[in-house]
DNA sequence: ACTTAATATTGATTCAGATCAATAACCTCA
DNA sequence: TGAGGTTATTGATCTGAATCAATATTAAGT
């Protein structure tokens, strides 16, 4: 007989403001707190899904972080994101019931498990949920075309800069530091994400760190100085006036 | 006074079924043409939205062809997808009420116009409707995963190629040839999609001409060998016995 | 603490595709 | 019908990042 795990309560949850139930009122949170199940915590490198497999449940990162990916025929390997704390996972198989890619724990993990026929139901009783998985499923499209961008149009430099900014964007949204965070993957998956190889990834660390903009440790990331960062991804930032748009 | 065009009917369109009513009821569809509006035939280049604009309605091809893009901080653009009649418009903009991408005709074309609050009204009374409209996210991120693998591993020449298969499955799936089409865009829309320079299109178009997989009479296609092309982008479907996935 | 395996860095070389440059073909419309 | 502009092709050269190769560092297990 295992260890049955408590029941999870939304209300109480540090992130959930950041996650399915935001916009939600109080007792809609409770209503979907109840269809939800905890999980037994994933190790690193476990599968929580993969490809083509029937999806019965969504899932919310609780603690940790997962990286989604893709393989062509061929195997050939393709990172499609990183999931932190409050990101649902799966949005891909809603079309058709399978997932369309695979996901792994980068470190030991918590997911909240949602299941889709009963979240589907409830969807239909509480628009403000609807709502919420559409502007949830938008945002991955949206930040998907944001991906194609810079795997279309980037330099490496670019790539680099652009996903440090990701993260501490993301941490920040979390409540973390912005300048100061550990990678939970590693320099193979940032290169397969990014569309590179592992040995750019460590030139441009290199670089950047010589330069004085980041210092690196390991998996350890400091940024010394985020506004230098932003301004060599992002000109306009440092020179509005030169940029109408 | 100008021209009022007539109220469209879903039940009638050729495409009802590759479009948003896909899976109603027809009575639901009913319901669903009421609150289309159309517009009038978009000509070449003519801009149907573009970023940052308050969404209010979302579009449905109904004929011709689209070109989504993005573009960053530097004006440098990105394609980031092409859309044919019963394709969506605009479902980038449902997290934030904005377009976070700019839409062009790329010929004479036309679009049905959703009004989005009522869609929303819509989508609560009929959860059919809603299920559809969570289909059409899923998918469009599931064909956004796939191109990013495109982007971030694949050779031009696979580029080309998976771009010829998906326009020949698209043009397929709409009741047209699969083998023989024109392109709406131009070189320079495809070179950007694809991540690459018009310059490598051309060389690429040149070189599967010159192999005899493909005729090219400028904006005309014809593949020439539909199996062969398919057994150079997914080698697995020549050789099934020696890929076990 | 020591061994082995995994991961990361750094250097040397190569190459696919970008860029630069020059036609060529096509469309538009006066 | 032809002039001018746009779009596409083809060739020559260059370059950023991949690949190949060697070493360094870290982590994990006994």
């Amino acid at each position: 007989m295992g260890l049955s795990l408590p029941q999870p309560s939304c209300s109480n949850c540090r992130i959930s403001d950041l996650c399915l139930p935001y916009g939600l009122h109080i007792n809609e949170v409770e209503q979907l707190a109840l269809i939800i199940k905890n999980k037994r915590p994933l190790r690193i490198d476990e599968l929580l899904y993969s490809r083509d497999t029937e999806c019965l449940n969504l899932y919310a990162v609780k603690s940790g972080s997962f990286r989604g990916f893709i393989t062509n025929t061929e195997g050939v390997e393709q990172t499609i994101g990183f999931y932190l704390p409050g990101e649902l996972m799966g949005l891909d198989a809603l079309l058709h019931g399978r997932f369309s890619c695979s996901v792994v724990a980068l470190e030991t993990s918590s997911v909240c498990e949602l299941p889709l026929a009963r979240l589907n139901e409830l969807c239909v009783e509480l628009p403000s949920l609807q709502y919420q998985m559409m502007r949830i499923l938008s945002k991955e499209i949206t930040s998907d075309h944001d991906q194609m961008l810079l795997l279309g149009r980037s330099s490496a430099k670019e790539r680099m800069l652009m996903f440090l900014l990701m993260l501490s964007k993301r941490y920040g949204a979390l409540g973390f530091s912005t300048t100061e965070f550990n990678l939970s993957m590693r320099r193979q998956d940032i290169a397969n994400f990014l569309g590179l190889s592992n040995e750019t990834i460590s030139r441009q660390l290199t670089e950047l760190s010589k330069a004085g903009v980041i210092a690196v440790k390991q998996r350890g990331i400091r940024i010394i100085d985020l506004n230098l960062l932003k301004s060599i991804v992002e000109p306009c930032y440092a020179h509005p006036i030169s940029c109408p748009a």
